[in-house]
DNA sequence: ATTGACATATGACATGTTGTCACTTAAAAT
DNA sequence: ATTTTAAGTGACAACATGTCATATGTCAAT
């Protein structure tokens, strides 16, 4: 996290540095990435970068998880307007992710963090890494989820099932940036993934 | 890929070579790693690295899809031992592989491995991600792999089934390190979801 | 044996990166 | 007004990478 310096500043230096930030983190990867770059299009010296940042990676974190936090928020909404049901929820975040890749501003961001996406950064992102996360994600969204048509045994099944679909979600990005597929095909890979993920592997 | 000069040194040189790096990539992940203690422990001048390899990634790559070849040949080993029985032969692959970490050293490998994966590490020591390289390894097995009791209507399923079950065990054992969990409690993780995959998410 | 062409070896170096620290400036508290 | 505390600043040490001029080795042709 940023040291309490950061957010002593004023909000439109805070936005300057963020948005500094976002365009050397548009331009190339976090480990491309370099703090020169950002003190320069921030207009800031570099002693300034160390009074708010541990480091690069402090700053990079910490606009992840302010991201992460927005898509949570989002696929909370969704899941609420569709009366819980968790497939169709899914599908419709899946869709918003890929219409936002749209912009080559936003494409590029995305297209750095995922084709570089470690535990690191998915566990900033998403939040299925991270126990402590996880679990109280799952808490406030396991009574949201309409779960008697789910095939599942116990809160652990739910658990896992929540685990796997973001899981693949997350693979399905990475291979849209990694093979360039069009939002159609990215999203029918998913679709067809999921309709495997519900009916089953084997045969009944 | 290393360059033909890498080939043309003495298989000794080479595994000293090889050694040292891996002694390295052992230490710190990809991006600690620093190109001056690898020729520090192999005692060859800087030059010579680069008179070898392209820079530190193509060493780092090279090392990695030597193994993840291996890990396949393993694996198309037990698939026929095991009569093409997808599923046992995935949870014989998966202990394995968490066996063969119980070695501290290789632990340590596997570890920086796994826990700086991102889509290029995935795609060498992997398959998935790379298109051809996928197909072409998908083709290799499709014939072996038992379908009479898959849940499948075409081949495309069944490439799905690979890529969805393959991107689980590499992100249980991801989660494995995260949350260094025991060797058992990994196993009976990607199990029990193995088991929701095969009986599928919603009831029928 | 000598030559020349080519491959390989070598380490100093230019360039860039990171994080620190002594010092300055500003703000707040007494 | 003076002291204490917080924030700003840029030069700098330490280290990393990739290159290049030069040295050395190899081997076929004469």
């Amino acid at each position: 996290m940023p040291k309490q310096t950061f957010f002593n500043l004023s909000s439109e230096k805070r936005q300057t540095l963020i948005q500094a930030a976002k365009t050397e983190f548009t331009r190339v990867s976090l480990y491309e990435a370099s703090i020169a770059n950002i003190v320069k299009e921030a207009e800031i010296p570099r002693g300034s970068f160390y009074q708010y940042f541990e480091d690069k990676d402090d700053l990079y974190f910490y606009l992840l998880e302010k991201q992460g936090e927005d898509q949570w928020q989002k696929f909370f909404q969704i899941l609420h307007e569709n009366d819980g049901d968790y497939f169709v929820s899914l599908i419709k975040l899946y869709e918003i992710i890929l219409i936002s890749t749209d912009d080559e501003e936003e494409r590029n961001f995305y297209r750095n963090v995922f084709l570089n996406m470690n535990y690191r950064t998915e566990e900033t992102f998403n939040y299925n890494i991270n126990y402590e996360k996880s679990r109280k994600k799952f808490n406030q969204i396991k009574d949201v989820i309409q779960t008697d048509t789910l095939n599942i045994s116990n809160e652990d099944d739910l658990f896992h099932i929540i685990q796997i679909t973001t899981t693949l979600m997350f693979q399905n990005i990475i291979i849209k940036f990694a093979h360039k597929l069009t939002n159609e095909e990215a999203f029918r890979n998913y679709q067809q993934q999921l309709a495997l993920l519900k009916k089953g592997f084997v045969k009944k």
